[in-house]
DNA sequence: TGAATAGTGTCTATCAGACAGTATGTC
DNA sequence: GACATACTGTCTGATAGACACTATTCA
């Protein structure tokens, strides 16, 4: 009966962002089952007994990328529970995590067999993704997008090692636009805790090399990197 | 098994913050059945057959409260799923949300005939809540507190219509800060969309009568009101 | 009149953004 | 040297915060 409590099946599903050759892209996957068979989706796993949603979405980040989450931000976007949103009986909850990781070498044959690649997100919707995961993936951007406005995540998008360049165009990419660079490098260099000089350069085809950087200590940026405001 | 994908019951929490008396207050219930039986939590109800998570807070904020939900804002807290949160079988994986309301009468006596009270925030997890609340309940009031930066929330906390001093004590009251008058005045009445004046005022025992005002039309509060920082 | 609250004006430190100018590398 | 990129300095306009001051009511 509607009235009735209703028992469900849950996953987990991950949004892993990383930005290659200069574009933001989503890890997704071939789907080899039904529902949506054949469609491309972001990888998720069903909720294991002994397991939280957290600890889910961890094993799955490690089986798609060979990622160890330990110490990975893993962030909650949300639930996605409408009654219709799959198929499948009994129903399927879903709780979406974001994931952000440096680029990959590429999408690590994990455990799991499945044909996983990066499409830019820009693309991810185009022919549309399996369930709802066109908005899941359009959430986990936004909150995306405003993670890097107030945390440090952002350094995450870039390997252990890196220019300031490097962490503009992270911000440049992820929110599609255009930098002031001394003012930017002025920003991050004053944030605290933010960068942590290394003390050695990385030399460029051509110009002044660039002093490398490793992450900080702080997890929360301040003040924050204001983000341009579009419109009006 | 543990390996085994694993069917759960979903409730949806809720967390209904309000201001009374000048202090932040959540209403809580009075368990009737095990477990916990007797503890004070937070209100909340099973996920039924032909609901999403939303529609079964927007139900239960209406069977506690007798609001509608309708233009109410709910938003979601995040999802609490840690196997031993809930000994029942099968398992129980909640979805706390967030809703804010106007000093109500008093708790009315919905459909459901559960004591229930307001209980100050500072003092709801004194004897402890049920289940894993007292966690959803500090999340939640950091979410409150968040969003009183961004949105426009804080109208909700006060009635169709408010003074400037009564939008201030709630920032003051859920931030737990002072705040300079003459600056949250201009600050507030200098954002777009915040606040709509009625033209009428109203008198107070002593002193000048205060402009009355309605909610504006924004959502979003640009800019932001800061809170201010505290430690160093 | 004084007391109390509402609201305005003004000054200052800080910060974002624009952009000129300097430093350090390759060719 | 030219050129390209990294980085620094400086100015300007906006904003936050401190606080002096004016306005409007009641007793």
């Amino acid at each position: 009966m509607n009235r009735a409590r209703q028992t469900v099946t849950l996953t987990a599903d991950l949004i892993i962002l990383t930005i290659r050759d200069g574009v933001l892209s989503v890890l997704l996957v071939e789907r080899e089952n039904k529902p949506f068979q054949g469609r491309l989706a972001l990888p998720g796993g069903f909720l294991r007994g002994d397991e939280s949603l957290e600890e889910t979405a961890a094993r799955e980040l490690a089986e798609e990328t060979g990622l160890d989450a330990v110490g990975l931000r893993l962030r909650q976007v949300g639930v996605y529970s409408a009654p219709d949103r799959d198929p499948r009986r009994p129903r399927v909850v879903t709780c979406a995590f974001l994931a952000i990781a440096a680029d990959l070498p590429v999408p690590v044959a994990g455990s799991d067999a499945r044909a996983a690649r990066w499409v830019p997100v820009a693309r991810a919707a185009d022919p549309g993704l399996a369930f709802d995961h066109d908005r899941i993936l359009a959430d986990a951007v936004d909150l995306a997008r405003t993670l890097l406005q107030f945390s440090t995540i952002a350094t995450v998008f870039c390997g252990p090692e890196f220019t300031i360049g490097d962490l503009r165009e992270v911000y440049e990419t992820v929110w599609g636009v255009e930098l002031d660079k001394p003012n930017f490098h002025r920003k991050v260099t004053d944030a605290d805790g933010f960068l942590e000089p290394t003390g050695d350069k990385r030399p460029s085809a051509t110009g002044r090399p660039a002093a490398l950087y490793r992450a900080g200590a702080a997890a929360e940026l301040v003040p924050p990197m204001m983000r341009p405001r579009s419109g009006a």
